[in-house]
DNA sequence: TTAGCCTTGATT
DNA sequence: AATCAAGGCTAA
């Protein structure tokens, strides 16, 4: 699993917005742009639903090889081949990685090798093809307005063929929305009260509206969005009354909806989908860089709004996020992991779950550490039965570090970190079955993650020294801050 | 092993 | 009867 936490830990993609833009213009001239979609996983030509979403041929059957006969494959680099059409046959390790990446689904494969019929997919594809007329009547539409682009983005937003996104569509632009996409976004501008913060990169977040259906998530064939929707109703019926302190309900309050992430996480891939082609089709670790790229998004975005941080003046929110930003992305990632994931897999922000045995890499000795440290982190953990509440609370501890350098309001901040680990020991002492030294195990997880942290971010540096982060983005902006500090 | 073409069969 | 996404076959 660490291997995906130092991949989440690593670049993005300003760069690559240009393209994205160069691609939906071709497509606004292209008499009939969806005939030629492009396989997801290697960019060649699409030859229909096949395992959860329009794919070419070849990696259908690859795909199709690889479950039924339980193959498995090892990368002879370091899990970071690009695939695109003429290199596809070259790694078949990260082919599949990349098969299960962009939401090819295993259950699809049959068991018994069935010939013909139907798969409870069918109504997910007919949706789906449902929504790839809506977007070519919106494009068309624009076309007639003199090609518009605001409309031409937002119709491609409702355009995914991920699988995850069948499920639950997106429905709104990303943080990056298409009018300040084109140019590098900082932290800064990101923050309140900042010159450079724009009412449009306000209003993306606090406008979001979440389409994902409620039907279609109970007739999901995904059991990952069933699990989000079970816990978050009962953690948003439940805290009340149950002797839980008033500071980890407004810490609950605070804690964005994983089935929201999801769509936005969803929809800033399509965005980014848009741009890929035979000649640029993303690699494993492309892809893991731009979801870590959206998650700092995230992580800005929650702070932003949560209590007691928005008190704060702007350079002090700004110490504070580039101080502990490494360690909440991986907070976050292990989060995920003990509240809802399965042992043996990975469980992407996605919804998407990937095989840990498929992922292990033995390439560098960091990546190898981090794996097995981060695995036996979630083990910790989940032994200690560590819930939303906990990590609602850890949250807050970790970005609310007065041992930060150069902090204007240092004493506020420590009041904070008091006022946090009172509530979690209030919390922690009057849950049932609990044994005293449990507040103290929690303590040495998050020395541990901390530690991680520091790991992780050694080894990205390492990766952005030897230009394989990309500049002018979020994650560049972080690593440069602590960089500087040290 | 790959990938293009073929056969199958539940659903529409 | 038509559709189309499963699995199967086979030359390269």
């Amino acid at each position: 699993m660490c291997l995906k936490f130092s991949l989440i830990l690593s670049r993005s993609v300003n760069g690559e917005k240009v393209l994205m833009r160069a691609a939906v213009c071709r497509m606004e001239h292209r008499p009939d742009g969806d005939l030629e979609e492009l396989c997801p996983v290697c960019g060649d030509q699409v030859s229909g639903y096949h395992y959860g979403l329009l794919t070419c041929e070849s990696c259908k059957g690859f795909f199709k090889r690889t479950v039924q006969n339980n193959k498995k494959y090892i990368c002879a680099e370091s899990q970071e081949c690009r695939i695109d059409k003429s290199q596809r046959k070259r790694c078949p390790s990260c082919r599949f990685q990349k098969c299960l990446l962009v939401g090819m689904r295993l259950e699809a494969v049959r068991a018994d090798r069935m010939r013909g019929g139907r798969n409870k997919f069918g109504p997910m594809y007919k949706r789906d093809r449902a929504l790839k007329q809506q977007r070519k009547a919106l494009i068309q539409a624009s076309e007639l307005r003199q090609c518009s682009p605001n409309l031409v983005s937002s119709a491609y937003q409702r355009d995914f063929t991920f699988a995850s996104c069948l499920q639950t569509q997106p429905s709104v632009p990303t943080a990056q929305n298409d009018s300040v996409s084109h140019q590098p976004l900082s932290l800064c501008s990101l923050l309140p009260d900042s010159p450079g913060y724009t009412q449009c990169q306000c209003t993306f977040i606090s406008n979001w509206t979440v389409k994902s259906e409620h039907s279609d998530c109970a007739s999901s064939p995904s059991p990952v969005a069933a699990v989000y929707f079970e816990s978050d109703e009962l953690c948003s019926s439940s805290p009340q009354g149950l002797g839980i302190p008033q500071l980890l309900v407004e810490f609950l309050h605070c804690d964005p909806d994983e089935l929201q992430l999801q769509n936005k996480m969803a929809a800033r891939l399509l965005q980014e989908q848009v741009g890929w082609n035979q000649h640029d089709s993303p690699s494993t670790f492309r892809l893991m860089c731009i979801m870590a790229d959206q998650m700092l998004f995230f992580m800005v975005e929650w702070a932003r709004t949560s209590t007691f941080f928005k008190q704060l003046k702007l350079s002090d929110q700004m110490k504070l996020l580039h101080n502990c930003w490494s360690e909440l992305l991986l907070l976050d990632v292990i989060s995920r992991q003990v509240l809802y994931g399965k042992e043996g897999t990975l469980l992407l922000v996605t919804g998407q779950e990937v095989e840990l045995s498929d992922t292990a890499c033995p390439a560098s000795p960091t990546l190898a550490s981090l794996v097995q440290r981060g695995q036996e982190l979630v083990e910790k953990l989940h032994i200690l039965k560590v819930d939303r509440q906990e990590f609602a609370c850890i949250k807050f501890l970790i970005l609310f570090n007065p041992d930060v350098t150069e902090l204007e309001d240092c004493q506020f901040v420590k009041s904070v970190q008091e006022r946090v680990k009172g509530a979690m020991l209030e919390y922690t002492w009057s849950a049932p079955s609990q044994h005293l030294g449990r507040f103290a195990h929690l303590l040495l997880c998050l020395s541990e993650l901390h530690s991680l942290s520091v790991l992780a971010e050694e080894y990205l540096y390492c990766k952005h020294l030897s230009a394989e982060v990309p500049c002018n983005n979020l994650l560049t902006e972080m690593l440069h801050a602590k960089q500087s500090w040290e």
